[in-house]
DNA sequence: GTTTAGTTTAACTATCTGGTTAAATATATA
DNA sequence: TATATATTTAACCAGATAGTTAAACTAAAC
């Protein structure tokens, strides 16, 4: 039997629970498959954390926190849009490759409850990028790109961004890709996403 | 009591099973949820489908055929690659917005078995439609695109219709959007996707 | 009106799963 | 060494869930 300090032993909790919860998602993920990943027992687990949801909500919120922290800083700069456009694809399209299942784990729980991103909004302390996304918006908003709603703009830089690591299965099922493939594709994808995107505003 | 043929009922429970499959996904989904959904109980659910995962697979491999066929036709057609793109914009997105929950459910459920691709494409008798996108390719190839990879084409143009659905609650959420607003961007995007894409090939 | 097909009722089984408990055991710290 | 802290063991409970069964019932077809 090893002993270690409440924090260390939390944090491998949490570590295996993310990765299960992550994984399978909430209905998907059981109890003894977080206990068994982090090498404790069920009993252990239930010490430190009382009950599932509260421990999945935990997982949400960090993994929604982590997520929107990526955005943050590429917006506080000063760089005129089309740089941030190309921070902004570089930054995200990397964090993506290290955290895969964050998109998909986040766009399918919040669909099955929505309520969770209220939750989250209020009881996290954070509030709705709003003004962040407005700024992005106003500067999208005086660029050449002729009737381009802002907003629009955003979701297909997030489209382009995010759904080839949601969809890669089926993707790369369909296409029949192999994973160095893929993988190649989405690293092109850094520079070429932002590209695309100003190529696309020019004529608009 | 009401008595039916068994084609209907049978199509009865098949429509029930797929809203609440769709919307829960395969471990959120409930037998009892769907003979309720059904106006029937569980007895006559498990006397026309004897388990939960034969079930399953119907809807699931419905789904995505469903998915597909919505793709064949324009590329069958012998249209230039411009137009071709506008229409298949414009048929895919107006397939979306009657069956919202689909791209999710696929994506979620691909994700967490792709072996299910797998046997969807050998068991169903349906071939992965790599020539069809081939097709697709090569018509990209010959535009006037540059070096613009047909697969990140096609993956490009999926991302723009596909995204919107599978993200909408998060999307809403975040950018404070009500319904009508994101149906009215929905709507617009049937044209505008394909105009980004082209203006995003035309200054490659 | 008898038969047949479709449906309900209601009880039941087995298994899974979240969660609990109390006592035993190991490790670190004082 | 004594004590506090961390962890395991192993049994257990309660509720949910997939799936079964046999008998009763209803409506349509013959």
């Amino acid at each position: 039997m090893e002993t270690n300090s409440r924090h260390e032993t939390r944090n491998n909790i949490l570590a295996a629970a993310k990765k299960v919860f992550i994984k399978k998602g909430h209905s998907g993920a059981r109890m003894q498959e977080i206990a068994d990943e982090a090498g404790i027992n069920k009993a252990l687990l239930h010490y430190y954390f009382s009950n599932k949801d509260t421990l999945f909500e935990y997982i949400l919120f960090d993994s929604l926190k982590a997520i929107l922290a990526q955005i943050q800083p590429v917006l506080d700069s000063d760089m005129d849009i089309y740089d941030m456009i190309r921070a902004f694809s570089s930054t995200y399209i990397s964090f993506l490759q290290e955290n895969s299942y964050i998109p998909g784990f986040i766009l399918h729980e919040i669909n099955q409850d929505p309520g969770k991103l209220v939750d989250f909004f209020s009881r996290a302390g954070i509030k709705p990028p709003v003004s962040m996304f407005r700024q992005f918006a106003r500067a999208a908003g005086k660029s050449k790109a002729g009737p381009y709603d802002p907003y629009q703009l955003v979701l297909n830089i997030l489209a382009l961004c995010v759904f080839p690591f949601v969809a890669r299965p089926v993707i790369q099922g369909i296409f029949q890709l192999d994973d160095k493939v893929f993988d190649d594709m989405i690293e092109e994808r850094k520079h070429e996403v932002p590209e695309w995107i100003i190529n696309s505003l020019k004529n608009g």
